[in-house]
RNA sequence: GCUGUUGUAGCUCAGCGGUAGAGCACUCCCUUGGUAAGGGAGAGGUCCAGGGUUCGAUUCCCUGCAACAGCACCA
């Protein structure tokens, strides 16, 4: 006599076990309708799933959220159907729902390529149209196998081969076809709806493992109604807008070619936005008292040997010799070992600490061709880079002021929030387990005491210490690990660090690695990316052009623009032989936040017309007035905060 | 690194087995025009590199390099 409590309350009782299909068909036509599965007591499962004792039970229809990741693991099965049917003899493996839509991998041996998406979105279509149900089966074990080496289906037989015996073996039909598949679906294929697309082809490794087969993979996108597709796709087209690489090219700001690959050419107007970020980052730094070193690009492998990387990262590292030396040395991948030879260089006291050192260098680390991109992943790039050597007592402390420094930063450049993952010790680690005890207590102490919320990423560690993980969400959603906090207690030892205590002995230093941007290169790509390469006045690598309407205001138009660069904006004039609309139009374009338009009147008033970027109206102000609220807008966020 | 796709003017892209085209940008001329393209003329290319097939290759084939997408990687 099952009792079945609906989500608004209700207890529906039955005299027997009952489907779902047939609790929602009791409680009404139009739910029995629209039903595509239901939560019991809390577990997404078929309608046909039998309900045989009390239970909570909630339907899932097309207008909840859950329906999307039902939608999009049935048209991964349709897709597979379809593949199989138009192209015999390719094996499916896995198939599931993904961000935005799903994708299958095929074992084949020619790979698909976009110009077989329309024959199979039609054979979709057809599968979809014809909705045969979705029935699911159990079966046995052996026969499972059985069945799928005997089609030779051999991923199919291994998955299965690899589930743990407790596991239940079911298998999906629609039709004719049939897969292994959990579950849930929907009723039958026609439920998946008419809104999906093929999106692209990739390889993709079987399992994840680069040492295994590489698969076909078709990625999809599906939605519950076409609106919610044709927004999805208005959606990559802005963010294809936004390409840090397009606005890079369409700004001016830098350049790669491939003598250098990996390494970025900056422009002039990049070059801007680079510095004037870093010199931010430089005064924010001063003021919670690091202090900035510069140390060698290009160091000894003795040194890699003793900080463990030539044995590691050897691979990551670019390596020089000289013809006339018997030495090899190495481009420095980090800064921390160098950091490490400043500070045991004479003798250091327990008053020095904690002791905060910066540097912007330049790091070289050798990525693997296919992980370059644009300026986000490079070879050559600079960090926001500190290391604070402490004892264990000033992790928490440090740690907290840290984390109030990154808050700001993240502030003044325009991002909302940012979360904290907690990564504490992985499988493969240094140090004993004391140590990681207190590294790791000291770290979640710190993240009580500056009021810091964060999730737990179990295991992902570095290999020395505990790590906190900064993620900031961008304008359009995408999320980006920039900062990051590491204890270290490997590295001071391996370099032999030490400062004599308060006992007048010798103790090793706790060292934190720190960065907040992460390095200028990557944070500039997002920061474009986040702005659409409309950056507020403090950061726009042209801040103003004056563009002056008739050959006669051009002196005037020189003198504005001349008074706004010694008011330390940078600023030029449009004195072209072109009509003021052109001016205006190739200056938005190339996304200048304002334009001040003079014409006659404004060079006989000695005012101008301003025009922010975006707007279409204007305001006239005097010129004093005018150069005074730029120069003021201009001022970096933490210089008005000084004055303030 | 792996799989696939691509590589033609500064940019975006057409094109083709018989030694190359457009639009924008650029230069010059006319025009002095009031808030997102005024008009005209001109200049500009080792068709990624190297090999092969061919009477002839930018075009077809192979190799390399690079970019793009995804996978793997991101200390």
């Amino acid at each position: 006599m099952p009792a079945i409590t609906l989500p608004d309350g209700t207890v529906r009782r039955f005299d027997g076990p009952v489907t779902g299909t047939a609790v929602a068909a009791a409680i009404g036509p139009g739910l029995a309708k629209a039903a595509l599965a239901m939560e019991l007591d809390g577990a997404l499962v078929d309608l046909s799933r039998i309900i045989d004792s009390d239970a909570a039970v909630r339907f899932v229809t097309r207008k909840d959220e859950a329906a999307l990741g039902l939608i999009r693991h049935d048209v991964a099965h349709v897709l597979a159907e379809a593949v199989q049917s138009l192209h015999p003899g390719t094996q499916v493996t896995i198939g599931p729902a993904i961000e935005n839509g799903f994708y299958y991998d095929f074992a084949r041996n020619a790979p698909f390529t976009p110009d077989d998406f329309a024959a199979i979105e039609a054979r979709m279509r057809e599968i979809v149209a014809a909705n045969a149900p979705f029935e699911r089966e159990e079966w046995p074990r052996d026969q499972a196998i059985g069945f799928f080496e005997a089609r030779g289906e051999r991923f199919k037989a291994e998955l299965i081969r690899d589930l743990p015996e407790s596991e239940t073996i079911s298998i999906y039909r629609q039709g004719d076809w049939l897969d292994l598949c959990r579950g849930p679906h929907m009723r039958g294929t026609g439920d998946v709806g008419t809104a999906f697309k093929l999106m692209k082809v990739a390889g993709a490794y079987w399992r994840g493992d680069h040492r295994n087969p590489m698969l076909t993979r078709i990625y999809g996108t599906a939605w519950r109604d076409q609106k919610e597709l044709d927004a999805h796709l208005l959606q990559l087209e802005e963010a294809e807008k936004r390409d840090h690489r397009r606005i890079g090219r369409e700004m001016d700001l830098f350049h790669i070619q491939e003598e250098a690959t990996g390494s970025i050419f900056w422009h002039p107007k990049g070059w801007r936005l680079y510095t004037v970020l870093q010199d931010y980052m430089r005064r924010m730094q001063s003021r919670a008292d690091y202090q900035e070193v510069r140390t060698p690009q290009l160091v000894d492998r003795v040194l890699w040997e003793q900080s463990g990387h030539w044995e590691n990262y050897r691979e990551h590292m670019f390596i020089a010799t000289v013809e006339d030396e018997d030495k090899t040395l190495a481009l420095k991948p980090m800064n921390c070992p160098c950091h490490v030879q400043i500070f045991r260089h004479g003798l250091r006291s327990y008053r020095e600490l904690p002791l905060r050192m910066a540097e912007f260098g330049a790091c070289h680390r050798y990525e693997p061709s296919g992980a370059l991109h644009g300026i986000m992943r490079v070879r050559s790039f600079v960090q926001d880079d500190a290391h604070i050597f402490c004892t264990e007592d000033q992790i928490a402390p440090e740690t907290a002021s840290f984390v109030a420094m990154l808050a700001e930063v993240y502030r003044d450049l325009g991002f909302d929030g940012f979360r904290v993952k907690f990564a504490d010790r992985p499988d493969n680690r240094a140090g004993d387990e004391q140590s990681w005890d207190k590294a790791e207590a000291a770290l979640i102490e710190a993240c009580r005491l500056a009021g810091v919320a964060y999730e737990h990423n179990p295991g992902e560690g570095a290999f020395y210490g505990p790590k906190l993980e900064f993620v900031l969400r961008d304008a359009i959603g995408r999320d980006w690990q920039c900062g990051t906090l590491q204890v270290d207690y490997v590295l001071p030892d391996r370099l032999d660090a030490s400062y004599i205590g308060e006992d007048s002995a010798r103790h090793r230093p706790v060292m934190l690695h720190r960065a907040i941007l992460g390095s200028f290169e990557r944070f500039l790509g997002i920061l474009i990316e986040q702005f659409a390469g409309r950056f507020p006045l403090w950061l726009a690598p042209v801040q103003v052009v004056v563009a002056s309407i008739v050959s006669d205001a051009e002196p005037y138009a020189l003198e504005v623009a001349d008074a706004l660069k010694r008011a330390g904006l940078v600023a030029h004039a449009d004195i072209a032989n072109e009509k003021i609309n052109a001016k205006i139009r190739t200056h938005s374009l190339a996304r200048v936040p304002v334009i001040l338009v003079v014409g006659r009147k404004e060079a006989e008033a000695r005012t101008v017309a301003m025009r922010r970027l975006g707007g279409a109206d204007q305001t006239l102000l005097g010129l004093e007035e005018a150069v005074a609220a730029l120069a003021s807008e201009a001022t970096p966020p933490d210089l008005k905060r000084e004055t303030a």
